[in-house]
DNA sequence: TGAAATTTGTTTACAAGGAAACAATCTCCC
DNA sequence: GGGAGATTGTTTCCTTGTAAACAAATTTCA
């Protein structure tokens, strides 16, 4: 006799299987292994993706008010514009009116490069939840964003 | 005149607002700042606690399947399996059917400390998504069952 | 005013996690 | 049987992200 599992279905979860922390965990390394199956990696990733797209529509945002938005700490926020700055897509300027702060924009490159990635970042948004039905994906988005706390509209 | 925005939640994030993946990251970044809000980090984090969970569930498991299961890298496995091996919590076996495999099982030690572990993480799992009702709650659980391949019952 | 406390960003040292190369073992198939 | 290829775990090196200490500027408040 053999009591042990052999395929990954087999493997009992046990309470854990109902564990929204758990099950957010779980989505979001799917998410990933996804990004790279399908986007591959030579190009923009997801994290910097982001924080151009929001500096594209929020020009002059601080850095620390963009670190909170995207819940990027200040240290790691510091790294990620220091390379954006290199590669020549983001500008960083200290305003007169608070000069310990940064304030950030996109060059004329990064507001190319955040249209040309918004192409290919958005279709592989839209085919995340793939195995959802509509209605479903539009409910899922709808509850995280009020877990969040992003206003759920309707929902 | 000022244009620029001044509170995290004037922030506009525009399409970024509906892209599922995005949602999940920030989800998930949510609950590891409750997480180390409530829980504090004098104890076992919530990646060990599932490893010792799961093996507590599936006795013998090997350290592939387990990896499969909780979407763990072989190489990071390894090093997490033998952290907690070094903590005298799991037990490493080598089985004769395939000496290139290993079975992992919990010590007597390992058992205890599930046991504790599991009065204060499934607690910390209940508290998550307090800002949505309880049918909201069922919803997002089974939403993302079904989003990560875990048969969504009833739903 | 002017010292104490706070905010903002940076630096440094470290932890979590992954990719690639590797060694050992096992499976397949001739 | 025995080689080609696959699987399993480990090691090494690298990337991503965090924590803590810090410097500079700003705010608070006696």
């Amino acid at each position: 006799m053999d009591m042990t599992v052999r395929t990954k279905e087999e493997v009992a979860l046990g309470r854990l299987e109902d564990a929204p922390g758990f099950l957010l965990r779980m989505a979001q390394l799917k998410v990933y292994e996804q990004f790279f199956d399908q986007v591959g990696d030579h190009r923009i990733k997801p994290g910097e993706f982001s924080v151009l797209w929001v500096i594209s529509c929020n020009p002059g945002i601080r850095q620390s008010l963009l670190g909170q938005r995207l819940m990027i700490k200040r240290a790691h926020m510091t790294k990620l514009i220091r390379a954006l700055e290199e590669q020549e897509l983001v500008s960083r300027r200290i305003p007169d009116a608070d000069r310990r702060a940064v304030e950030l924009s996109l060059t004329t490159k990064g507001r190319a490069a955040v249209e040309a990635a918004s192409q290919w970042f958005f279709a592989y948004e839209q085919s995340l939840g793939a195995n959802l039905s509509a209605s479903e994906r539009e409910r899922l988005i709808g509850l995280l964003k009020k877990f969040i706390g992003i206003k759920a509209t309707g929902l």
